[in-house]
DNA sequence: TTAGACTATTTTGCATTCATTTTTTGTCAT
DNA sequence: ATGACAAAAAATGAATGCAAAATAGTCTAA
């Protein structure tokens, strides 16, 4: 349909060295992303109506640059805004889960190619050197630490892949994911926590051998089994005592 | 009641590209979408400023709602917004260019694998007659019908992984890369048009295959070829007719 | 003539206001 | 007591108003 665009004759060269103007702080920015951790954090039980009103006292501010906020997140999926009935903390259905999932998977597995292209090896010894933190972790069957360094590898990863974009994009997506408590009966699932482990390690050989695509079947089968196992806990929720509002 | 908008005669696209999934119809959705398409199709200038008053005019509403939809394309990354200094179109640079057409890469390389997965036979051969099809374009070196064709394949393999929420993501990166034309002098790297074509093949061999990790690797080294070529038609401009048509 | 400074106009950011729509509340009849 | 209906209250979507900032414009002085 709109493939027939008119060609406006502006030339596409760019003006070299545009070193971006980076300007920022502005106020709306700042309720931004103090709004979006807010439900990031998971302090809007899910589902639930997020009134303007009593956001605008919380923050300060009049309704204007909130519902300029609230537009925002909504577009970045973790709200929804229902015509005349006002914005819900977005209620992620299982499918919906698994294909945020898949799409991390298809970021990390991205990241992972890239990373073994530009990676230095200072940056792989510093995630060994995780690497074996979180061994520690593991064998302490210390979860919440566990977790923690597990995240700041894969965020490693992510960074050394070199592309701005992708790292917003993965941010973004992590974001949506966060709010969901999946993490819980992982650490009685020790089978997955083992396995996990051990694709960790084939992780950084990949990384140690810059081996690209290798790393890529890699991250993305490792992303899928953590799917997984966090689908399999949700559908299987009894009694433990994360889903903490 | 300024419910009647004045048609501008900027055609209001069809719930295009976006995943839609819910029910809407908002007029500020009508008005994101229909700016978003003004923008996306290059109607302004590279780098210019976005003066609201004058969108106001033209979309028939007043700033507020205009402004809303400012903040989420700006969020998308389409336009940038300057502290007390409006709107600009998005100027990519060389590097940003790299980076969008990696993380497209990496979506299509995950859209392939998924595919892979739930693609059925009828799919595969509509993939199979859309090859077809190209395959006369690039006889007839008819570019524009090439390039048409070539999209509907890949959007096809995005639309086979069965995932809603790539399919989004695919759709918000592509417009963003849609304002740069870069396919013009493609027509005469006749090399890399032939190079294309063969890696298609792949494409569609893999696919057949259902070898998720392979067509994975292929699609993702069919971007990022493409991107070299775009990235070199852009570094050497030199006078060639890309303002033609 | 040009550079600089000062003023006027425009533009932006946010608050406030207004018209609907939705939700709640209250009353009444069955 | 329960359900239905109506009115009140609240919330939402959009327009307008206002102060601050930026841009344009003009005038002066070197």
């Amino acid at each position: 349909m709109k493939s027939t665009i008119p060609d406006t004759g502006v030339p596409i060269a760019p003006p070299a060295g545009n070193g971006g103007d980076r300007q920022e702080a502005s106020l709306h920015d700042e309720i931004l992303l103090r709004l979006r951790d807010y439900v990031v954090e998971g302090n809007i039980p899910n589902g639930a109506r997020v009134p303007e009103r009593q956001l605008c006292e919380m923050l300060g501010i009049s309704r204007t640059p909130l519902r300029e906020a609230l537009k925002v997140l909504a577009a970045e999926g973790l709200i929804e805004l229902l015509p005349n009935r006002g914005a819900r903390v977005r209620q992620l259905s299982q499918r919906d889960l698994e294909e945020l999932f898949d799409v991390m998977a298809g970021l990390e597995s991205l990241a992972g190619r890239l990373a073994c292209e530009a990676i230095t090896d200072e940056e792989i010894t510093a995630i060994e050197q995780l690497h074996y933190e979180m061994y520690g972790h593991y064998l302490h069957r210390d979860m919440h630490g566990y977790f923690q360094v597990n995240q700041r590898i894969h965020e490693s990863i992510v960074a050394a892949a070199r592309n701005e974009t992708l790292k917003t994009a993965y941010g973004n997506f992590a974001g949506r994911i966060r709010r969901v408590r999946y993490s819980a009966n992982f650490a009685r699932k020790r089978q997955r926590w083992a396995e996990a482990m051990r694709e960790h390690e084939a992780i950084l050989d990949a990384l140690r051998r810059r081996a690209g695509s290798e790393l890529s079947d890699i991250m993305f089968q490792h992303l899928r089994n953590k799917r997984t196992a966090a689908i399999e806990h949700l559908t299987e929720p009894q009694g433990d005592a994360t889903a903490s509002p």
